[in-house]
RNA sequence: GACCCUUUCAUCUAGUGGCCAAGGAUGUUGCAUUUUCAAUGCAUUCACAGAGGUUCAAAUCCUCUAAGGGUCGCCA
């Protein structure tokens, strides 16, 4: 059984590369028929922000992405960490440790000074004289003194850290709290984690898991490091960066299948294969295919993305959606009408929402520029109230009926087609650009085209 | 500074020694279509980071260089 998870700390908004490893652990779950759970990781209780968690269950619900078992919280865990800790020292595996801050800081300093890597120094590890008064103890667990610590990683391959390079870093602060890298190891391994897809962020702390997974005699499970995305200008994404919350995009108009494709094809592959449905993405995801490399994201692609999908959408999903844009036409009698007029010019809901008001709202003003360019001819407006005759008289229904009445009229008056489509145009939407002008009559009805053309002749 | 990772078009990527004078997609530009804007169709543009090897043959293997990124907390 194949079991992952994902793992935020609740200190921002999920962004979408938390979206997108998370993701890639929800689809190797869903293929493998396994499990995929969410922990959140909240031990440092001071920076923990309830909003930030909501944020992050909100945004999974929205993706549909489901996990199982109940969200587990790390802060309701503490009895757990303890018997480890508890375990760890008096098998002599960890010990105390009565470091002072600055006296850690100090040595910290006396590295760099020296151009080492900063690494505490292992002073208490065999200490077994009086403790200095005055100072609670953090504890630190053993890690190998020397060797190679080696672990085949899922999408980089084989990495080797020399144990050097991994020092005996505190499991449990001085107010006696467990650390992250300790927690993680034992809930991975108590969750039965199978397989732990993550940011290649967390690169470096996977020696150090792997230290404590040794030490508590737990299997270790297989690792996937992701590499991260970039923002346009190819640097690393910013959790503070607004922009990249991932409901933003929703509040901005996407689908949240888009989103998804969208992430999904960001350092995965499968042949040229661009659209991919949810089902698509279960069926072939598989994290071997993950590239190593990091890759920045281009909003275009995303555009296409949501245009398409907006394409595909039924009516009534559609029409449902776009209540949260202000436009309710869920009951509108030429619903289907209207987003066919529509959806096909428009990249996101925000868009297309504007695009329908711009049809259903009678427009109150006309840009200056636009009236200029389409009433730079005296002939115009006159011409204008020809064609509003003549719509009276062949009282029109369908938009078939609204296209001959136009081209009737081009013929009768031998003018060409846009000598009268963008004064008309003006006259309906209020803007020289948008749906056709069949569709749009049709939605309007004859009356309401009558009142537009009328009232754009008075002004 | 130390350690680790990465490097194919502007961007996402295909590619596991010959099928690659490098394929797909987005974007660009052009043409067609059209009452406008789109959409659509067709075409166009643009890349193996560099240098050395290995080999009959290298985008693919090796070495070095360069550039980018990550990590070095009683944060996660």
């Amino acid at each position: 059984m194949i079991v992952t998870r994902f793992a935020p700390s609740p200190t921002g908004y999920l962004h979408i590369g938390g979206l997108r490893t998370a993701l890639f652990s929800w689809l190797w779950a869903r293929k493998n028929g396994g499990k995929f759970l969410l922990r959140i990781e909240d031990t440092d209780m001071a920076r923990n922000s309830e909003e930030a968690l909501k944020a992050i269950i909100k945004a999974f619900s929205w993706v549909g992405m489901s996990y199982d078992e109940e969200v587990y919280y790390q802060s309701k865990r503490f009895d757990i960490y303890q018997k480890y800790i508890d375990q760890l020292l008096s098998e002599g595996k960890a010990y105390k440790c009565y470091m002072s801050k600055e006296e850690l800081d100090a040595l910290r300093e006396e590295q760099m000074a020296k151009k080492e890597r900063p690494r505490y120094d292992g002073r208490y590890r065999d200490f077994n004289g009086t403790p200095p008064a005055g100072i609670e103890p953090a504890v630190r667990i053993k890690a190998p003194l020397d060797g190679i610590i080696t672990f085949i990683d899922g999408v980089k391959g084989e990495i080797n850290i020399s144990a050097s390079e991994v020092d005996d870093f505190i499991i449990a602060r001085s107010d006696g709290t467990p650390t992250y890298n300790f927690v993680v190891a034992i809930d991975d391994a108590l969750m039965g984690i199978t397989d732990v897809i993550r940011g290649d962020d967390h690169l470096y702390n996977t020696p150090k898991q792997i230290v404590v997974y040794d030490a508590l005699g737990f299997k270790i499970p297989r690792f996937a490091h992701v590499a991260m995305i970039n923002n346009e200008q190819g640097k690393k994404l910013s959790k503070r960066d607004g922009a990249i919350d991932v409901m933003e995009y929703k509040q901005n108009g996407f689908l949240s299948e888009a989103l998804l494709n969208f992430l999904v094809r960001l350092g995965w592959s499968h042949g040229d294969q661009e659209i991919f449905s949810i089902e698509e993405m279960i069926e072939f995801f598989d994290p071997k295919d993950i590239n190593k490399s990091s890759s920045s994201y281009n909003l275009d692609k995303l555009y296409w993305l949501n245009s398409h999908y907006i394409k595909q959408k039924s009516d009534e999903e559609l029409s449902s959606l776009l209540v949260g844009f202000g436009v309710n036409i869920v009951n509108h009698p030429k619903k289907s009408i209207i987003l066919n007029a529509t959806k096909e010019r428009a990249k996101t809901l925000k868009e297309l929402s504007s695009q329908i008001k711009l049809i259903l709202e009678t427009p109150s003003n006309y840009d200056e520029k636009s009236f200029a360019k389409a009433f730079k001819d005296e002939n115009t407006k006159g011409l204008l109230k020809a064609f509003g005759d003549n719509l009276k008289v062949a009282n029109p229904k369908s938009k078939e009926d609204y296209h001959k009445a136009l081209e009737d009229f081009v013929a009768q008056n031998s003018i060409g087609f846009g000598k009268i489509a963008q004064p008309l145009r003006l006259a309906l939407l209020g803007e020289l650009s948008g749906a056709g002008l069949d569709e749009i009559m049709e939605i309007l009805g004859l009356d309401e085209c009558l009142i537009r053309i009328d009232n754009i002749i008075k002004n």
